[in-house]
DNA sequence: AAATTTGCCAACCGCCACTAC
DNA sequence: CGTAGTGGCGGTTGGCAAATT
């Protein structure tokens, strides 16, 4: 049972790339762009699963790489995204032309945490490291995030800006009352409840830059992930995303804020 | 100088989302 | 609607080089 390979491993290789792979899978991409991935190896005479041809090119030997170490300001770009995304490598790759995802997410395991832990503060919360445990701001999450807000740094909003609009549900984590819930306790809750409610009337506006960038990814058989509906929202409000599908621009986010 | 540890990063693996049939 | 095929993503690993003992 279970699926299929995807790929024939008796006879590939693996590990790390010869210089002649290199240059076959670089000259047959040139000829035949990038297509079937699947059948790409054979085509190209090279000895490899389809994917690893795909991690290859995209993580290594794409000509619109940018080498070399990452500016402070990619940091702090990087430490935004993070705090309002999570791990989604892919996403916070789409505002850092010529970065892949790959690249980030090993930076950030490498430099980033550590930056972050000597600032005092938790690299997966972006909260103190004293503080007490709170959820950060997920995809799909619409709770309120509990990051500090993140104002933003550009001087300029006027450039590629949308303003995000978020309604709010009722936080529930995972439902379960506390059995040992004390008087105090459920004032409290009732008290966070009455804001919630008040809150509901209003809305969160997550404050994002897009930039546009070209992609090259399948679009003839799937569109691009439109930040705009990955973060939950409602079709046709801001989001101008047809999702016909034939889009010339992937969505980056850059910086929001919490009115 | 040799052995060991640490850090980095390219590559792999498994799962998921999406599409075509 | 269900299934198979494919690409993409995120977590993890393995190997190499640099640093340390």
């Amino acid at each position: 049972m279970g699926r299929s390979p995807c790929c024939e491993k008796a006879h590939t290789n693996k590990g790390a790339w010869t210089k002649e792979e290199d240059q076959r899978l670089i000259n047959y991409i040139r000829l035949h762009g990038e297509g079937c991935w699947r059948t790409l190896p054979k085509a190209a005479g090279l000895l490899r699963c389809g994917k690893s041809c795909r991690l290859r090119w995209i993580n290594y030997l794409r000509p619109d790489l940018k080498r070399g170490n990452f500016t402070e300001e990619e940091d702090e770009l990087i430490i935004k995204l993070h705090s309002m995304l999570g791990n989604k490598w892919s996403l916070i790759a789409g505002s850092l032309p010529g970065r892949t995802d790959n690249e980030i997410k090993n930076y950030w395991n490498t430099h980033i945490k550590r930056k972050l832990q000597s600032r005092g503060l938790d690299p997966q919360t972006h909260r103190p490291l004293n503080a007490a445990p709170a959820k950060s701001l997920q995809l799909g999450d619409t709770s309120p995030p509990s990051v500090p807000v993140l104002n933003s740094p550009n001087p300029n909003p006027s450039n590629s800006k949308m303003v995000f609009k978020m309604e709010l549900g009722e936080s529930n984590d995972d439902g379960n009352c506390n059995s040992t819930t004390t008087e105090e306790d459920q004032q409290e809750q009732h008290q966070i409840k009455r804001e919630n409610e008040m809150e509901e009337e209003e809305e969160i506006d997550l404050d994002l830059s897009l930039g546009l960038f070209p992609f090259k990814s399948r679009a003839s058989q799937r569109e691009r992930v439109c930040v705009c509906c990955h973060l939950g929202l409602q079709s046709g409000e801001s989001c101008n995303c047809t999702r016909s599908g034939t889009g010339t621009a992937t969505a980056a986010v850059s910086v929001y804020r919490l009115h």
